[in-house]
DNA sequence: ATAAAAAATTTCCAATTGGAAACAAGGGTT
DNA sequence: AACCCTTGTTTCCAATTGGAAATTTTTTAT
């Protein structure tokens, strides 16, 4: 009888030391490790694929995908992408939950104040909000902005999307790149494309917290 | 000196195989194993963080985090997990590739606090908060959720997309199709699919205000 | 039923992964 | 310069992965 895997035991002590933050508010966003090999095999059995057959597509062995789908070894990055690739899995697809749920049935996830999950960078604290959908339109943060002197304003953040700030308290100067800084007051709200560059710095005694909603 | 690793090797020698399926269609789907560690030390950064800090984040070491970005090993699937849950990526967008920037048309549209477009209904005080720039992604509202009695409360809406809720003041109760009622205080926020049918009722004495982002 | 064939699992072992610790490469300070 | 501190890389080795082949289980045919 083998033993249990490795891989298996650390995700279930993890499991444990935050259970309290999952038992009440937000579960993990991404497949369990334990659920990937269930996928597999549902997807290899819905295009009525042998291991066998299965192995030829892949170029992985009978064994290496028996393993798998029992949950006996994590595969390695490259083995994944082999996998995906053999089989024509859409990699996204494949860690993420079953969305029949989102589309069909709709879901709701509720974040209470405060229970987001932590995510601290040097400049800002962000918190994230909604934990529980994956392939969400939008992901969401409560954001604590450092009260720092200006001078020393964090570089240019730039990425895909289009951003809302609503600042919850306190006040901040908005820097995005091709315009003047501007300060914002509790209650006011910015929209801008995420391509320019931007940054944000407390002008507040306190730290400010804002609401970011990137999409 | 590290020989190159096997996986290299291999990834290289299937590029070559699918070369003329690659250049004609357009497909492009997936990260090559290739990126994988150049995707990884982008995204920390983009963070500000330090492997330091990431590995206190993932729970990985900070060898293995360098080794990752170095493309020196194929971290495996429970790996992976912890990298995208420590770091809060959104894992799908660690596979796909991130789309040409943007021309750097951006644009930015800041809402003071109370010259929002004013949008009244029977039920709800909608003021939408963005009112400059046409063609978003997001449509934020900030609304008043009038304390009305629980008995009349509003019918069911039901609109594509998705939609986030943020209360600023008060509380809510927030119906959702398919669940129970659940209360909101002020800081709680909720993320849901809006083909369920939704609609909220202030239970504070006095108006309740949300902060409500469609996308 | 029983045998034969097919499919899936397990065993065995070489090759690889991942963590601890040693090592390098800056940055600052005295 | 000598020192300390931080960040990132490399080495070493125990533990794990992944493939070939043996074994078991399931299916099909007789």
């Amino acid at each position: 009888m083998p033993e249990e895997p490795h891989f298996l035991i650390e995700e279930k002590q993890r499991e444990e030391k935050i259970q309290i933050t999952r038992a009440e508010s937000n579960a993990e966003s991404y497949v369990e490790p334990l659920e990937l090999g269930k996928r597999v095999r549902e997807i290899r059995l819905s295009q009525n694929l042998t291991l066998e057959e299965a192995s030829k597509l892949t170029g992985l062995a009978r064994s290496t995908l028996s393993k798998i789908e029992n949950d006996q070894i994590s595969p390695t990055f490259s083995v994944v992408t082999k996998l995906a690739n053999g089989l024509g899995i859409d990699m996204p697809q494949l860690f993420t939950r079953p969305k029949e749920a989102v589309a069909a049935t709709g879901r709701r996830d509720i974040t209470r104040k405060g229970e987001g999950r932590p995510h601290p960078t040097p400049t800002y604290e962000h918190e994230l909000l909604s934990t529980q959908l994956t392939s969400k339109k939008m992901i969401p943060y409560r954001t604590v902005v450092r009260a720092r002197s200006i001078e020393e304003y964090p570089e240019w953040v730039r990425h895909e999307g289009e951003e809302l700030l609503y600042v919850l308290s306190g006040s901040v100067l908005l820097y995005t790149e091709f315009y003047e800084p501007i300060e914002l007051m509790e209650g006011d709200s910015a929209y801008y494309d995420c391509a320019m560059g931007h940054s944000l710095v407390s002008t507040s005694e306190d730290d400010a917290v804002v609401l970011w909603v990137t999409a």
